[in-house]
DNA sequence: CATTGGCACTCCGGGGAATCGAGTGCCAGA
DNA sequence: TCTGGCACTCGATTCCCCGGAGTGCCAATG
């Protein structure tokens, strides 16, 4: 079984070159690993696997490294995720148990992956969608100026002003305010929106519209959606060399919100712990950086994500251990909540 | 007056060498500046302002570079803060006046910083002990349970939840409600936290004693005065040289947000702009960096600060004047609100 | 036919040696 | 007090050489 050794040679070549940072040659594979064949063996192997694209030379004579392909079987194929000892899972409760609101918990989540990958670490805010509604209030800051403000089960708050065409009486406001909130009250998010909204025609042109309007603007906000929490970017300064071409417009994608939920990727596609290689990735500068994400979030959907980047020389099955356990021990918090 | 001319000598090597980021030597120096003496009249003045400590050599026979001693003269004596152009105060304008409220302008505010100077910027979030209360609102989310929401006048909104022994009647939450709004609204939050404290007696057990804990306890929350927003981190990738030193101590510092409070300086300093350079700082790790902040906010005084960090050889007239004129801007557009 | 040992070849990287040049300190003279 | 001249220093650059790790190919072998 040729082809089985070719593999093995694949993952001692990735394992090795993360472990070492050079290319790595025909001899100290053998020697370092246990592959019972002499070198000369393992460079027809090398050619192969050169050929069908898997690995390269970056100059003559050199060693081999993996190409973003080669990463590519490597994990798909020839990992699999290994599981947290339990000295680290205890790590992860506790830092995590200590959390005292959703800040907290998404604060300890990104100092803790930083710090058990060694990598830049980015975990999403959870979606409102999911969050029921609290409570509505109404506030008359002024005569004819509303403050609504939206409390969620989560703990988050918006909040609007609006302005009203005619003054409201307190009575009207207490009369309102019960309206809004025997409708909004305990739903989930989107259920609340709908039901909202049925409750003043589209022409109408009362307070209880404009009220409607900013509530439903507030459920729909996906500000919130964008919030993302960053952490360990110190780890960037590990990168040494290739400093110019990969740490730059790394540390430019992290303040760009927005390009780091397109990196985490879409939320739809569920909980599936997610790999992205190099130039898998929509960013052609950030070609050297993989991410490694997952869904996370109470009940069974994911709905909102977390996870790590780094470079694409990175340790695959220590990094997608840790998001996943990590994804899985905060989806367990949030579902006690 | 010699003494003059070894001023100008020391100013221009300043400047000269945070252009050219390079030592600078006598016979350049009087080329690029139209100092009328000879490169040997110039290096007597560079000998002697070594000897008091302003410059120094990193190697014999290199050119001259400003210690931090020879900065802080640069700083206090030589330079006058360089009025922004007519163009630079219309963009400062038109980027902030697009905020819609106080998150919106912290971040522009960071951004622009950012940009103006190319260093890291830094904003602290106005403490809430200078705004005031706008209102207070009591909702009962369980028979025993209240949210208590206290909402200022920045649009910042604490909450907190109450357990209360006794259950609440509709009407007796109105009367509190109507009671602690009395004492608290329109006041500013250390007067509302004295008000609303007298309201109940220390030995008091009633749902009264418990809301009046959780609001003075919001109002005194200090969380909201560690608030901090960073950018321009991707300006670290400038730094090229001298990388681990300097990069790294202080990408760790940008996530300890305890530390750049430290950094910005006390508050109690007032609205003065104030420059610590290098060593001066409390870090020895960040010895090699200097920080401009000032204090701004509503008001005639400061209550909070704002600045950029970079390294010790930055173009100070250019980041003092960028820092004044943020802090004056985003200081007006919070008096109007 | 896969595997192996042998062999010639390539080329990166490190270690000197030589050189260059910007800059200095000092001194004598104006 | 300033200036020009001069000898000296020393970091940076360049060049060269060589060692070593690695490769590709080939012929031999089980």
């Amino acid at each position: 079984m040729q082809e089985e050794r070719r593999l093995a040679v694949l993952r001692a070549i990735v394992e090795d070159y993360v472990a070492t940072e050079e290319p790595v040659g025909s001899k100290s594979l053998v020697e370092r690993h246990g592959l019972g064949v002499s070198p000369a063996t393992v460079r027809n192997d090398m050619a192969a696997l050169e050929d069908e694209g898997y690995i390269t030379q970056p100059h003559t004579s050199a060693g081999r490294v993996p190409t973003d392909k080669g990463y590519r079987l490597f994990v798909d194929r020839l990992t699999t995720v290994k599981p947290m000892s339990a000295a680290e899972k205890r790590a992860i409760a506790t830092i995590l148990d200590g959390a005292v609101d959703l800040d907290d918990v998404v604060n300890r989540s990104v100092r803790l992956l930083a710090q058990l990958t060694r990598q830049v670490a980015v975990v999403q805010y959870p979606t409102l969608s999911r969050s029921t509604v609290r409570h509505v209030e109404l506030i008359a800051v002024a005569p004819t100026r509303l403050l609504v403000v939206l409390i969620l089960s989560t703990g988050r708050v918006e909040q609007r002003v609006v302005e009203v065409t005619d003054e409201l009486t307190e009575e009207q406001l207490v009369e309102l305010r019960a309206i809004v909130n025997r409708a909004a009250t305990g739903e989930i998010i989107a259920d609340a929106a709908t039901a909202v909204r049925a409750l003043a025609p589209a022409d109408d042109e009362t307070a209880t519209s404009a009220v409607v309007e900013a509530l439903v603007e507030a459920m729909s906000d996906h500000r919130s959606d964008e919030r993302i929490a960053v952490g360990g970017a110190a780890n960037l300064a590990r990168y040494g060399d290739s400093f110019d071409s990969a740490v730059r417009p790394l540390l430019e994608a992290l303040e760009e919100h927005v390009i780091l939920l397109k990196l985490l990727g879409e939320a739809t596609t569920g909980d599936m712990l997610t790999v992205r290689i190099g130039h898998e990735g929509p960013y052609q500068e950030l070609s050297s950086t993989s991410v490694v994400a997952t869904g996370y979030g109470p009940g069974d959907e994911g709905f909102a994500r977390l996870g790590i980047v780094g470079p694409t020389r990175m340790d695959y099955p220590g990094s997608m251990a840790s998001v996943r356990a990590v994804a899985r021990y905060v989806s367990r918090l949030l579902d006690e909540a």
